[in-house]
RNA sequence: GCCCGGGUGGUGGAAUGGUAGACACUGGGGACUUAAAAUCCCUUGGCCGCAAGGCCGUGCGGGUUCAAGUCCCGCCCCGGGCACCA
């Protein structure tokens, strides 16, 4: 039924199919079916306390577009919504209020939704997900338990952001110019206990997965630049005072091994201490103390002069015998590569800063290619490639040859290797926090851990990767042992306090009779402490790992979780992953061009490997949507007063207008300004489409449509052209040139005295993924049964679009003069005589002569002339 | 510093190497109305001209081409990413 309303009243008609697609679950997606299947991944929200902002519904209505797009071409679509919703925010008003997190998120995941739903969305609410579900994360946390088994999980000591007046650590995106975010107090590096992913483990495959992906071009290369491989040798010197101690050192530029005149180590190398001569011992160890105490920014941003410290160690240059100074500075990273370089000044830019400070010898050993270089040798450094020179019997080969050479001949002498060196590092995994996921592991001391490795029949020991993951827990060694997926899921424990512990442990280490509690050694089994029944020897006392999950551990496979929701046996049953498999098109931020896209390949990748899934690529076609900035041209910002909130819109203009204008306003991934009185043209058009169609005194179709009427050849014309446009644009994702393209055709509809019924229906119908609400009430009183979604897609009739003349333009020397409406049978000859007869061409001839004649078919004639 | 992306009317933006400014917003003029809103019509890159028409015009400077917003070279500006990764 449509509703009552004659005139076009969003108000009214919007929460009238908003309620019909409810009713009639028209969106749902079947996990049977013989058509071909459509998945459409949205990134879901994280639903903040303000509410939807005006961003969030770009990309989703890009994707439902696509959706009901894919729906009238008769396939099975996947289209659902969920919730990121573990996090800080809802912590931190925990820890201010009280409120439990669990609360906050709900009546925000509440806010949320009906935002949604108010903007007539065509998700599949049945298969709505929550990250913070204990049915949702008790497979968040069976993955983890994977990783554990396969040895990709670790424990390690790692430096975190600590500020010591809040006592508490605090995440990247908490630290503003070297302060706390809340209260600017001042923070500093320190290392504590953290659960490590082995991401590297992952780093070709992440690498090599790129390559194959329909992704925007920039992202990928942010990938690649972020994994970072470089081919290089690492190379061993003898240290000149310890001919027993060989320094390491890696280099992607073995050629310019001649070249190296000093050798440069980390403040924090291991043989600093050792290679220090007495004379230098003060000055090395004051210079290892300042090194400590600066962050990372000071080491890189802050830092513009190079500083270091000569260690009086000498060492042996293994293909000269050159004896070179060792150096300790900063510029030198302990965590890439050995953690110590041989430096080469004449070709590498801070080689040469280094140098050139420390009064350090350079020595050019590579010369550009002649063709590519000027007659004087290149200034310094050069960094390029080249042909080598000084370089002993490698003299003359080019640097690619010599790089082979020199790291096979020291491979025989067993003093170099060659190496691939990522700069990707492994994943932190663990938060000291209270709002996100548990990590299902226990530390026991080690006989308990040993005896569970002995111990038969055991369905922990099943659970052990090869090598144990230990930590320094309580003050003592301790050895980690899973929580068993049929122990899953570990859900957070109730507490009265959100607060950080104050020693740098999640506020879970402050719940003691969660923290304390015994394990089973045979059936992995965990009971509190003092449970009285488990008192047989193969209960073994331990202590729960207390740091949770990362935001991104939920988002790193809910694409996943949607196939199959409710599965409660499996994270996602074969079935369903064989019909959805992965997401058809993923839409969302290029904030998460690293990160999230990077963590989620990861995982996806090792799913595949244990076979759980059937491929590894998790996202094979990525689309990023631009930022909508506020009317002032400036990001949105609360501080700013330039939010705009999207259920203003829609109650102001209308759910179908607010899609529209978001699609209209340019490029989906360009970034642009919000304009509110821009969005008027929207209802302007919307009200254009509506009084066309409708008698606005009876609410019916204008007698201008009918059965019987004849649509004239321009009208069809337009229409069929639109139809082509338009399913063409949506596909190709440039839907503000399709909504062009419906206004001209509405335009033309206009003017038209009368046109056919189904012509009317097929505007609708094009119109439909864009504004569905207005088109599912035309589509009715035009006398169908809804849903127009669902109503099979226009095809365009390429006979309408032939025209019988063609329009020519003419030019002289490039300049338009006229355009003609010539037949399509001319000739070149008659084309061109026209032309030369043609009186706005003519005078532009007078006194030239015609040098050149240019016809191009159907298109211009230009004459050259002078 | 390095790597990307982008500079087109008053505004958002269109333009397979072939009529630059589609489609909108704003502004101006008009119709309807007691009036306003809504709606409809005309107009809206700059300069010259009564007009017909002409000249100029896609960040700047060169180039290729019969023809350049589009391709090439060198700059300038804006946005994003990376930033001692050897």
């Amino acid at each position: 039924m449509p509703t009552e309303c004659s005139d076009y009243l969003p108000a009214e008609i919007e929460p009238h199919w908003q309620n019909f697609w409810e009713r009639n679950q028209t969106f749902s997606a079947e996990n049977s079916s013989e058509k071909a299947k459509y998945y459409a991944l949205d990134m879901f929200p994280y639903p903040s306390g303000s509410g939807l902002h005006i961003g969030h519904p770009e990309g989703y209505t890009a994707t439902d577009i696509l959706c009901r797009f894919k729906w009238a071409n008769g396939f099975n679509v996947l289209h659902p919504m969920g919730w990121d919703a573990f996090g800080l925010p809802a912590e931190q008003y925990a820890i201010k209020t009280g409120t439990h997190p669990a609360l906050t998120t709900r009546q925000n995941v509440e806010n949320f939704r009906k935002q949604i739903k108010k903007i007539g969305f065509a998700y599949d609410w049945e298969r709505e997900i929550n990250t913070t579900s204990p049915d949702y994360y008790k497979w968040t946390q069976w993955i983890f338990l994977q990783m554990f088994k396969h040895g990709l999980a670790y424990v390690d000591e790692k430096p975190v952001w600590w500020c010591d007046t809040l006592k508490a650590v605090l995440a990247n995106e908490e630290v503003v110019d070297g302060k706390s975010e809340v209260g600017g107090h001042p923070v500093e590096r320190r290392n504590l206990r953290q659960v490590v992913l082995r991401i590297t483990a992952y780093a070709e495959k992440l690498l090599n997965g790129l390559e194959g992906l329909d992704w925007p071009d920039s992202t990928k290369r942010m990938q690649t630049a972020w994994i970072g491989r470089s081919e290089g040798a690492e190379i061993d010197f003898v240290i000149d005072q310890h001919p027993d101690e060989k320094l390491r050192i890696f280099t992607t530029r073995p050629d310019t091994l001649f070249g190296a005149t000093y050798m440069v180590i980390a403040p924090e190398h291991p043989l600093v201490e050792k290679l220090c001569t007495e004379d230098h011992k003060d000055a090395v160890k004051a210079y290892q103390d300042a090194a400590s105490k600066k962050s990372d920014l000071d080491r890189t941003d802050l830092a513009k002069e190079k500083s270091g410290e000569f260690t009086g160690a000498y060492a042996i240059n293994p293909v000269n015998g050159t004896r070179i100074p060792i150096w300790i500075a900063d510029y030198v990273l302990i965590s890439y590569g050995t953690g110590a370089i041989m430096a080469v000044p004449a070709h590498d830019e801070r080689d040469f800063e280094f140098a050139e400070q420390f009064s350090l010898p350079i020595t050019s050993v590579v010369e550009p290619k002649p063709q590519k270089s000027t007659a004087d040798s290149p200034r310094l450094p050069y960094s390029g490639k080249g042909i080598l020179i000084n370089s002993e019997n490698y003299t003359g080969l080019s640097s690619d040859d010599a790089k082979q050479k020199i790291v096979a001949d020291l491979a025989q002498k067993g003093s170099a290797e060659a190496t691939v060196n990522f700069k990707l590092r492994d994943w932190i995994f663990s938060r000291q926090r209270y709002w996100g996921e548990p990590i299902p592991m226990v530390w026991v001391s080690r006989p308990d851990f040993e005896r569970a490795l002995d111990t038969h029949d055991s369905d922990l020991k099943a659970y052990l990767p090869g090598e144990a993951v230990t930590s320094i827990v309580d003050g003592e060694l301790k050895y980690a042992l899973p929580v068993l997926p049929q122990h899953l899921p570990l859900n957070l424990p109730e507490t009265e306090s959100y607060q950080p512990s104050g020693t740098g442990e999640s506020p879970l280490a402050t719940i003691d009779s969660w923290l304390r509690v015994k394990i089973n050694l045979k059936t992995g089994a965990i009971c509190a402490a003092n449970d009285p029944s488990a008192n047989s020897p193969d209960w073994v006392s331990a202590v729960r790992e207390t740091n949770t999950m990362p935001q991104w551990a939920g988002s790193c496979w809910y694409h996943l979780r949607y196939m199959d929701p409710k599965n409660s046996d499996a994270m996602v049953g074969p079935k369903a992953e064989q019909i959805w498999q992965t997401p058809d098109i993923y839409i969302g931020g290029a904030e998460h061009a690293v990160l999230h896209l990077l963590y989620a390949r990861f995982w996806h990748h090792f799913l595949f490997d244990i076979g759980v899934l059937s491929q590894p690529e998790p996202y094979k076609r990525l689309f990023h949507q631009g930022i909508i900035l506020g009317e002032d041209g400036q990001k949105m910002s609360k501080s700013r007063g330039n939010v705009v909130n999207p259920d203003d819109i829609v109650r102001d203009f209308g759910a179908d207008a607010l899609r529209l204008y978001e699609m209209f306003l340019g490029p989906l991934e360009a970034m642009k300004p919000w304009s509110t009185q821009s969005i008027q043209g929207m209802v302007r058009f919307l009200k254009k489409v509506w009084t066309e169609i409708i008698d606005t005194e009876t609410g019916r179709v204008k007698a201008k449509i009918s059965d019987s009427a004849r649509t004239d050849p321009e009208t069809a014309k337009i229409l069929h052209q639109t139809i082509k446009t338009v399913t063409e644009d949506i596909e190709g994702l440039r839907f503000n040139t399709a909504i062009s393209q419906l206004m001209v055709c509405i335009n033309r509809f206009q003017k038209a005295e009368g046109y056919a019924t189904p012509d009317a229906e097929r505007f609708v119908q094009l119109l439909a993924p864009f504004a569905p609400h207005i088109c599912e009430e035309l589509w009715e009183r035009l006398g169908n049964q809804p849903s127009v979604s669902k109503a099979k897609w226009p095809e365009f009739d390429p006979s309408k679009l032939v025209e019988d003349s063609m329009k020519i333009v003419f030019q002289v020397n490039g300049k338009t003069r006229n355009v003609v409406s010539v037949s399509k049978e001319i000739t070149k000859d008659t084309i061109l005589d026209m032309a030369k007869k043609d009186p706005k061409i003519l005078p532009h001839l007078s006194g030239q002569t015609i040098r050149r004649e240019i016809y191009v078919p159907g298109k211009l004639v230009n004459f050259v002339a002078n």
